[in-house]
DNA sequence: CTCCAATATTTACGTATGTAAAAAAGGGAG
DNA sequence: CTCCCTTTTTTACATACGTAAATATTGGAG
């Protein structure tokens, strides 16, 4: 039942008595090697169990094939889905994916970087850590290969390819919304540190003020270092209600996540947003994070297109790769917002 | 300011004048070569970009430090939970975590095993995919390096190591607090193809008839085929509530996720479920997906405990890979869960 | 049967590093 | 200053495969 292991493609040659280089052309790509050969080549490895190494086959190829990614968090549902769309990209043209988490730690995501340059990967895609990245670090990767960040991006990193979603755009689009359809929102901030959060912050206030009204940002000051976006939502709009404020409000949380913890806050203190609620309170999110239409009530948001972005990078990186590049300004992608109009507001 | 690059130990060593299989030995372990020269070396380094090639030092290692992941979903927090832990503790034992995720396909399961094989990877750490996983390919891997299974595990893998929850306990324990604090729940169960969905259903048999109550499933049979378990949970409950029934009972779910969706149900039937509302419905799940503090009501579960397990299956592997395994009978390892009570029941 | 072109094999070298054994160098004690 | 031990260097080979050039083989047309 079990077959015969051959270690090396030495073993192989002689196993099934095609030379060496013609089974490294095989296992490059069969259409080098005439259909005859091919099949025999095949018949013969039904026989046995052979795998060619992984290392050795990478040394000294020009090219390896490899694409590292790098998240910087694994609970996170947003960037699963992102790294989902591009692992799906990356796999349909031929590349393997190396992924790597920077679990929040600059340190983590420099060494990260460090082992996608020593395996000679052919693009390194990239959705950093807001400002607590290293630039140095990044600066590294765009110096040494093919290079585009996803998601966020560092106002210290201008010159490097960008996807993300047009924050401008998706957030002046929900603003919008919210003014169009009742009170004028405050936005629930946070801590600013988060590049993208910046912008959705900055976008809201533009957008109020091209509307006439006066915007209000609250949470932009730290609760607690370690706590998850939703403590911090709930946290600061727990403080709010408690105090009688907001409670026949509109509220626009920088995220889905922060959001959820003010759908809780309210809750907790009896409301119940929503635009068809009686009492006011509206409570809208931004991404469109996966568990949006379960919960109570179902969350009004913006959804990004992780999707297109995570499509868009691979693409890019392919692009980079074949060097079809215009060089010289660097290519930012952004993608527009769709409002997802649910329960909440 | 940008330094030289160095692409070769061998350019390395006579840039700093020190010889290649002296710097074999420091940078496998500086504590290999004298105090003095390592100075040196660090010293030469700091002028220098250089790093060792990931794959020419891999291969002809006895060891190469890797170790394999294999989860099936992105999309789900408990398995990132899972893989943090996982991540976490190679990280301080020295190893390098590759992780694939199976994006519940079995041909792509099959697809990673082969890349750890082709890795000499020092050991595979898997979350199968329920019964969707194929067999050979688990085999494959017992039969070639360190195997250990993670979450959920196979009836057809009887022989190899596994680390996971107590489910016989875990699930006793809810349902025995479900009995004991109220009516005698129903299950809310999953299409049977998913092992750990078997175990809590039986274990939820069993601890009602322990108890003298008559158990209940619903939800075992497959309404549509891609969706996903909160879809599953808000139809089935959906369905129930529509026609009167079940909206005073206790629901016990097979996951926190399904629970989601039972809990969307209710809210859209109008119902509170929670042991301290009216009305007498409550749900309950399992797992403790991270999003159960924030949900409404927010959802009283059974914890499993990931990062023991997380850390159990590293040390486990770790053993086989030093040898100190007592051969003959695989290690089951299961923690115990942990309630977690609040509102939803 | 012969010749030509396509394909395969042979040969030889390259990839970046690990590793073992022998030879050389260095440093401290006497 | 010499001897001995430790550390380093030298030398040589190994890892598993890619790749290029020269040579041999094969199959089919004529």
């Amino acid at each position: 039942m079990t077959k015969p292991r051959i270690n090396t493609m030495e073993e192989l040659s002689v196993a099934i008595g095609v030379s060496r280089p013609t089974l490294s052309r095989f296992f490059q790509d069969p259409s080098l090697v005439k259909e005859k050969t091919v099949k025999r080549i095949e018949a013969g490895l039904e026989q046995v169990e052979y795998i060619p190494n992984f290392f050795a086959t990478r040394l000294n190829r020009k090219s390896t094939g490899i694409i590292g990614v790098i998240i910087p968090y694994l609970n996170d549902l947003f960037f699963t889905k992102l790294l989902e769309s591009v692992e799906v990209a990356a796999m349909e043209a031929g590349l393997t994916v190396i992924t790597q988490c920077s679990h929040s730690d600059p340190a983590i995501e420099a060494r990260a970087a460090e082992t996608f340059m020593s395996m000679n990967v052919d693009g390194a895609l990239v959705a950093p850590l807001g400002d607590h990245s290293d630039q140095a670090v990044h600066q590294r990767l765009k110096s040494r290969l093919p290079f585009v960040l996803m998601d966020s991006r560092p106002t210290t990193m201008p010159d490097v390819d960008f996807v993300g979603t047009n924050h401008p755009q998706s957030t002046g689009l929900i603003t919008e919304y919210l003014c169009r359809v009742g009170e004028p929102p405050a936005f629930l901030a946070m801590p600013r540190v988060n590049f993208n959060a910046l912008e959705r912050e900055a976008a809201y206030i533009s957008q109020m003020e091209k509307m006439g009204f006066e915007p209000e940002v609250l949470g932009a000051e730290q609760i607690n270092e370690g706590a998850h976006f939703e403590d911090h939502g709930e946290a600061i709009m727990d403080a709010e209600f408690a105090r009688g404020k907001f409670t026949d409000r509109s509220i626009l949380c920088v995220n889905d996540r922060v959001a959820i913890g003010a759908i809780r806050a309210a809750a907790r203190h009896g409301l119940t947003p929503g635009r068809a609620a009686k009492g006011g309170l509206r409570i809208a999110g931004h991404d469109d994070y996966p568990l949006c239409p379960y919960l109570n009530p179902s969350l009004t948001t913006v959804a990004q297109n992780t999707d297109a972005i995570g499509k868009k990078a691979v693409s890019r990186i392919l692009e980079i790769i074949r060097g079809d590049v215009n060089n010289g300004a660097p290519q930012i992608t952004l993608f527009d917002g769709s409002l997802k109009l649910r329960e909440s507001a």
